[in-house]
DNA sequence: GTCCTGTAGCTTTTT
DNA sequence: GCTACAGGAC
């Protein structure tokens, strides 16, 4: 029998973990080593050769981009294959909860809540508190959940506030009152359902005969705990991952489930993806003697058929001014969309914008702020979500005055507590309606036009070609649109245009219940799927370092390789965030194919303010003969000092007001030197001697020598 | 109820 | 250096 060429083009490796068959398989599938191949491949095989119905079929991707690009690759092997369910950890709890959830309190047409809402719920039980302590509580929510753990689980180890448990209980009472669900919950309130409900269990595992796993080594402990729900003895499993590609440790990613995971799943097959075939030789030595320095790694070594290439060239700079301009030399080939520039905190990015704009080099910037994070996109979706959910209070906050109604902070408390201060109703449209009449004035009249406005959008919706003419609509009628244009032509900005987008994307489903909880789920999970890609264009990436993970490019340029800045917060010395700082520059150098240069500057500026900076401490764990070394590391200049320095470290001082201390830093803001000074009484200031060095007297010490 | 100004605080962030 | 937010002035 004739194999198909899709199977026969395949590794020894990659093959075995293709036909591998029944006991749990863990694919340690190295960087550029052909993984969504293998995972796409076995799919195709298991339906094509072994004749598994699709259906039966469930793989989990952590990013929206991976699902797509893993359903396109398969159906491209065998068409109908593409039929099995290819979703998001989180797209697939939010699928079994909506089918589900009625045992746990949820209906089907739940809306999802993202960060920004979560804060909003909060905002709205703890009025007093201030705007950072509530992101600190929705982050602490947000963990807990990442370990399943409810309010009444032991929470110390997440925060040492006494009031925290209290918080989060009331958060988690109001949520289910509204009936909606946050990211945490479609993990985690899915692992409970199963746990709870036998019957549902046994009937999804009935189902899922197969299940694979991408990029294992991201995932959390409950989306462990709800995959231990989901796999029963026979299940096929299969996950695939890169212990080294661990990244999202700070967002609760929990390295031990790959690690672990014979443990877990005794019986396991392991398979190794060893062979590379994105770099060139020198990129992929450099890769692997950089992540070598980690402990607690499975061990992989890469290796290439590719020939050795260029070597990955380090280069000195003195600030990130000269780091922009070298790079923009570099550029001047021409090579654009071939060409990648990385960093590790998206502030970098806007020099870059600047200088190449300067020298007209077109760039395409990666992930700043979402299309859904917009006011007037939050603010449409706002009115949709409480169409589809009148309990949604965060969205009829949102939108109760938006435009301007005259209904501000009084009347609004009046609509929810009703006279007597108690909540009216769960039902804020019921809420709404009762207040009536009750209110005077402007906002009185602003309850009326908004009631009628609710009530006719429900009245014309059926009546509409599709949801996005009843977006259109709804836009027009609320003021919206008008609000916005009226924006946009006094600060010039394109807000019409991103409703238009909007309303665009909602013009593929119907103009009903349904196509609206489909449309919002898409948009709730799916914070990309908006943003248009024009791929055919001549243009530089600028992208963090989190954001390259599965890509790859030509040429690719590691930016910032200065201690504080990457690694990053780096004074506490804490070995595992070192070590997962350390994964990240693995993940960077491995985007290359052919060209990567490293680029590390003396000075930065930061927060405003010059530092002198000293070279990451990753450069010296580069292997000399796989590198070029341009220009030079620190000009003998102490960390913390400013060459030439009258106060550099050490200097001991006395000061008129504050008393004795000691010289602990010198920065420099435009072209004036800046001394921090750490004193006795344990204040620490900064002082402009050329300005106030009056008040300053030194003690000794501290003299260059 | 809306507009303006002073100040804190600043990672990474698939979902 | 920038931005987002709170609090005061209209």
């Amino acid at each position: 029998m004739k194999e198909p060429s899709w199977l026969s083009e395949l590794n020894n490796e990659q093959r075995e973990a293709v036909l591998h068959e029944k006991d749990p398989l863990l694919i340690l599938a190295g960087a550029g080593s052909g993984k969504t191949r293998v995972v796409t491949t076995r799919i195709a095989y298991l339906v094509e050769k072994l004749g598994f119905n699709p259906w039966s079929i469930l793989a989990v991707t952590f990013t929206n981009k991976a699902a797509a690009e893993m359903r396109e690759r398969v159906q491209s092997l065998v068409p109908g294959a593409e039929g099995a369910m290819i979703r998001t950890f989180h797209s697939f709890g939010a699928w079994m909860l909506r089918r589900n959830g009625a045992p746990l309190g949820l209906k089907s047409s739940f809306s999802i809540y993202d960060d920004d809402d979560v804060i909003g719920l909060l905002k709205t039980l703890f009025e007093h508190l201030p705007r950072n302590e509530l992101r600190l509580i929705a982050r602490n929510i947000s963990r807990a959940k990442d370990e399943c753990l409810t309010p009444d689980d032991s929470l110390d180890h997440i925060s040492a506030d006494h009031d925290f448990p209290a918080q989060y209980r009331a958060y988690e009472d109001r949520l289910r009152e509204i009936g909606n669900a946050d990211f945490g919950d479609l993990i985690s309130l899915s692992k409970r359902l199963l746990e709870e409900n036998p019957e549902i269990k046994t009937r999804l595992q009935q189902r899922f005969q197969v299940i694979l796993v991408d990029e294992y080594q991201d995932s959390n402990r409950a989306q462990f705990q709800l995959l231990k729900e989901l796999v029963a003895p026979n299940t096929w499993l299969c996950v695939v991952g890169d212990d080294d590609q661990s990244i999202y440790r700070f967002r609760g990613a929990e390295v031990e489930n790959i690690l672990g995971f014979q443990d877990q799943f005794p019986g396991t097959r392991v398979i190794k993806l060893e062979e590379n075939y994105r770099s060139t030789g020198h990129i992929l030595a450099v890769a692997s003697e950089v992540v070598a320095n980690n402990k607690g790694r499975l061990g992989k070594s890469l290796w290439t058929r590719q020939e050795e290439g260029l070597k990955p060239a380090l280069v000195y700079l003195s600030d990130q001014n000269e780091e922009a301009e070298y790079i923009a030399g570099q550029l001047a080939d021409g090579n654009w969309s071939g060409t990648a520039i990385l960093y590790r905190t998206n502030a970098q990015s806007r020099l870059f914008e600047q200088v190449f704009r300067k020298h007209n080099i077109s760039y395409r910037l990666v992930g700043t702020t979402s299309f859904y994070s917009r006011e007037e996109v939050k603010d449409s979706l706002a009115y949709l979500g409480f169409l589809s959910n009148p309990a949604d209070e965060v969205a009829f906050r949102r939108l109760i005055n938006k435009p301007s109604r005259g209904i501000g902070a009084v009347s609004l408390g009046k609509i929810l507590k009703g006279e007597g201060g108690t909540l009216v109703s769960v039902n804020l449209e019921d809420a709404l309606k009762e207040s009536e009449g009750k209110i005077r004035g402007k906002a009185g009249k602003g309850v009326s036009s908004l009631i009628a406005l609710l009530d006719k959008m429900k009245e014309i919706m059926p009546a509409q070609e599709n949801l996005g003419q009843f977006l259109k609509e709804l836009i027009t009628e609320t003021g919206l649109l008008d609000h916005y244009r009226e924006q946009d032509r006094v600060e010039s900005s394109q807000r019409v245009q991103n409703l238009e987008e909007l309303v665009s994307a909602a013009s593929d489903y119907p103009s009903n219940a349904e196509g609206l909880a489909e449309f919002l789920e898409l948009i709730e999970l799916d914070q990309a799927s908006l943003e248009e890609e024009e791929n055919d264009i001549n243009r530089v990436t600028l992208i963090t370092m989190h954001n390259t993970k599965g890509l790859e490019y030509d040429r690719v340029f590691i930016t910032g390789m200065e201690e504080g800045l990457f690694p990053r917060g780096a004074e506490y010395d804490d070995e595992d965030e070192i070590e997962e700082e350390r994964r990240l520059f693995y993940v960077s150098i491995t985007r290359a194919r052919k060209d990567l240069t490293l680029t590390s500057c003396r000075k930065r500026m930061l927060y405003g303010r010059t530092e002198q900076a000293s070279p990451s401490r990753f450069l010296q764990e580069l292997p000399e003969d796989h590198i070029v070394v341009k220009g030079n590391a620190a000009q003998g200049a102490a960390a913390g000092a400013v060459p030439g320095s009258e106060w550099p470290p050490g200097t001991r001082i006395y000061h008129e007001d504050y008393g004795v201390g000691e010289v602990i830093r010198n920065m420099e803001n435009s072209g004036h030197l800046v001394i921090q000074v750490a004193f006795e009484t344990g204040h620490s200031m900064t002082f402009l001697p050329e300005f106030s060095g009056y008040q300053l007297e030194k003690l000794g010490g501290g003299d260059w020598y």
